[in-house]
DNA sequence: TAGTGGTCTAGACCACTTT
DNA sequence: AAGTGGTCTAGACCACTAA
């Protein structure tokens, strides 16, 4: 292992070696979101370098959100069924502060193909299967979001409104313990736009009020996009919050 | 140096110990930005500690922006004068593609007394001095924000409408440069609303269409609050895009 | 060639959790 | 008491920049 270091010709850290083994060990499966990795004395060992090396790469996941470091128990594979990670993709924020309870409302699941700009988006062939879900999002049993997502339709196949309906818990955290699908990360493209009239009965606004649209890809392993989605935001008591760093 | 880690009651680490004091000269103004604070060696020397401890603390501080690392030539204080933190706090994007030249056009600039709002949110007296300026800002020649911001009269007291215009550059290298500010990190919380008569005619859009309001909060070394500012963006050629690590 | 940050190692010890 | 991650050190060497 060592030697590629000075071996390689565009230069890569050992650490970077490193990490994207133990990333490796995460696509595959081999250990799964939830669940702890091997110390890191026992993966030094197991990669043949100092313990400070594994260190380093963990460091990095760690400060990914890919693992999440526990001082005495060990390192764990991060997860969408933390409770923690659910306002990672959620950002609305009630304008009298205070925490509410949300709660997903799934409305129709149907099968479709993939039309120019799903493909484009998904990375997926025209005509492809893709799955597309309705959903009603609703904070203290007030309609607040509603979404359109757009699934490719080989990873997510036996995905059907009866399975949304049963499942308690983020959306999120249904594809990743039912279909492996973990998602690390999304961008977000938002614009103001008037309701129109079905989305805003559904939301209980005046038509033509305006809404946050808000777009999102979010990306798997390997930056691979696997969900497509549009929502529209009802801001009359409610913010989208973002911190600058 | 070494005893304090044993002896503190509420165990900070040593690296967090060196990370304040060196945060202190940035904040003293001892390295201004822009500027090279000292090697990693000398800093060891300096504060008694290994060089791999200051590491560690410098190692943070890059990764909160605060400094820039530079392999062979030192570590730099971060500053707006810097073309790539331009993008960091305006996250605005054409929708057809491609980078567009962005100009600021100050449009007022008056003296006020802070109302209960505005002493709340940048933490002052009601009724103390404030500043308030009104801009206009282009992409390619066509109005794309209009912002209205509110700064505390006693740290810009040398601001008018003239300083302003005079200025090329952003705002924050302008509060960085001028007035020694500099912002650190912000918060913004995004909204729909319709148009009113004075910024549609500002923008060019209709009366009541929708507009993203988006108010910012940011924030100066030790977390305090330095400007609020309340923006109204036309998202008909632009959106505003958000990555969600 | 000298000085800077970047990587890697080996070993000691501390803080926290579990058995 | 044993095992985990967290801190700190000292030293070697590499990659990059500038004189």
């Amino acid at each position: 292992m060592r030697a590629m270091v000075a071996e390689s010709p565009t230069f890569s850290p050992l650490y970077r070696q490193i990490k994207s083994l133990i990333l490796q060990g995460l696509e595959s499966g081999e250990w799964r979101p939830g669940e702890a990795i091997p110390s890191e004395s026992d993966l030094a060992i197991r990669f043949n370098v100092s313990q400070g090396t594994v260190r380093k790469a963990i460091d990095e996941m760690a400060a990914e959100n890919l693992l999440i470091r526990k001082q005495g128990k060990g390192t764990f594979v991060a997860s969408h069924a933390d409770p923690r990670a659910f306002f990672r993709f959620l950002r609305l924020v009630p304008l009298a502060g205070g925490v509410e309870q949300s709660t997903s409302r799934p409305l129709e699941c149907w099968r479709a193909k993939a039309g120019t700009e799903a493909a484009r988006v998904l990375q997926l062939k025209l005509g492809d299967a893709i799955i597309i879900v309705r959903r009603l999002l609703q904070f203290s049993n007030r309609p607040v979001v509603v979404d359109e997502i757009y699934l490719p339709g080989e990873i997510f196949s036996g995905l059907s409104l009866e399975v949304l309906k049963d499942w308690q818990g983020s959306l999120y955290s249904l594809f990743e313990t039912r279909f492996g699908v973990r998602m690390i990360r999304a961008e977000e493209r938002i614009r103001a736009v008037a309701a129109d009239r079905n989305s805003a009965e559904l939301l209980g606004v005046d038509d033509g009020s305006p809404l946050l649209s808000v777009e999102r890809v979010s990306f798997t392993y390997g930056d691979r996009p696997v969900e497509w989605r549009r929502g529209l935001y009802s801001t009359a008591e409610h913010y989208y919050l973002n911190e600058l760093g």
